[in-house]
DNA sequence: CGGGGCTCCTGTGCGC
DNA sequence: TGCGCACAGGAGCCCC
């Protein structure tokens, strides 16, 4: 699942790759994901336009178009590749230098928009600050913490909160500040608040490092895997021992989503 | 306002 | 062995 290091990492490969060249021609094969605006209008909308930079916000990729941006989620499944066309792309786009950049989706859930300004997205306007800024302090997170009741795994989930991080990073973030998922957030003492800050620096960071993991279908731009799996603790090891411990891990499910974690070392 | 549950979607993997 | 169902989860939505 692309999460903030996935996407930070394609963000990355596609400013060495793609910025400069120009969208000669898009081929819309599943029209669902063009969101806006229509897919007539997204099609002529890029065509002939120059990719001038690249940007992400949370989880969200954007192309900075001649005039317009391109906004792209890939959501659970999507991936974005530099290349050779490929047979199973949903939305490919031809570039200038004769190579392909594909946008390949296989549970389809992906988004694509063209708009004129990424910055008044309702959902980007209501998203939490960038936990990998120089703004996003200690003391930042924790006033943001003050009086919030949501247990401290989907509320680091929460976008609105805090951007970027997804199931598989909030988990590991959790693991290694050794704070129990369930854990009210404003049952939090200074010292742990402490711990999961450094934990969401440190393990974002660590995951932008290896290129991000890649346990379902993420690629980077050059449709590698990441390597940051090898170094997951805890995400998918229900049953197996814990690292710190030896205990089996734990699977709760929280919010609706598989929640994994040592109930003797995270308290 | 917060939280729970459903929805979208399809490949995988488990259980019977 | 093969079939069918549950599961995976980001985010919007409804409802209590």
């Amino acid at each position: 699942m692309p999460e903030l290091p996935e996407i930070e990492t394609i963000k990355r490969d596609l400013e060495n790759i793609i910025i400069g060249k120009r969208i000669k021609d898009v081929e819309v094969k599943v029209a669902r994901i063009i969101k806006e605006p229509s897919v007539e209008n997204f099609i002529k909308g890029v065509q002939n336009k120059e990719i001038k930079e690249v940007l992400r916000r949370g989880k969200v990729l954007i192309l900075k178009l001649s005039a317009q941006y391109l906004v792209i989620h890939l959501r659970m499944t999507g991936q974005i590749i530099y290349g050779d066309k490929q047979e199973k792309s949903k939305i490919v786009f031809l570039l200038s230098d004769g190579k392909y950049l594909n946008f390949l989706d296989q549970r389809v859930m992906g988004e694509i928009k063209l708009i004129n300004d990424w910055r008044d997205l309702p959902f980007i306007k209501q998203m939490g600050p960038e936990p990998l800024d120089k703004g996003f302090s200690l003391e930042k997170f924790q006033e943001m913490l003050k009086g919030k009741k949501t247990k401290i795994k989907p509320l680091l989930m929460d976008q609105g909160f805090i951007a970027g991080i997804g199931n598989l990073y909030a988990v590991e973030i959790l693991f290694r500040a050794k704070a129990n998922p369930l854990r009210p957030a404003n049952s939090l003492v200074l010292s742990e608040i402490k711990k999961i800050y450094s934990a969401i620096k440190e393990v974002l960071e660590e995951g932008i490092w290896h290129r991000g993991s890649s346990v379902d279908t993420y690629r980077d731009a050059r449709g590698e895997k990441g390597k940051f799996e090898q170094r997951i603790r805890v995400y998918g090891r229900k049953g197996e021992p814990c690292f710190g411990c030896g205990d089996p891990i734990e699977k709760i499910t929280l919010g609706g989503r598989g929640t994994y974690f040592c109930p003797k070392c995270q308290k």
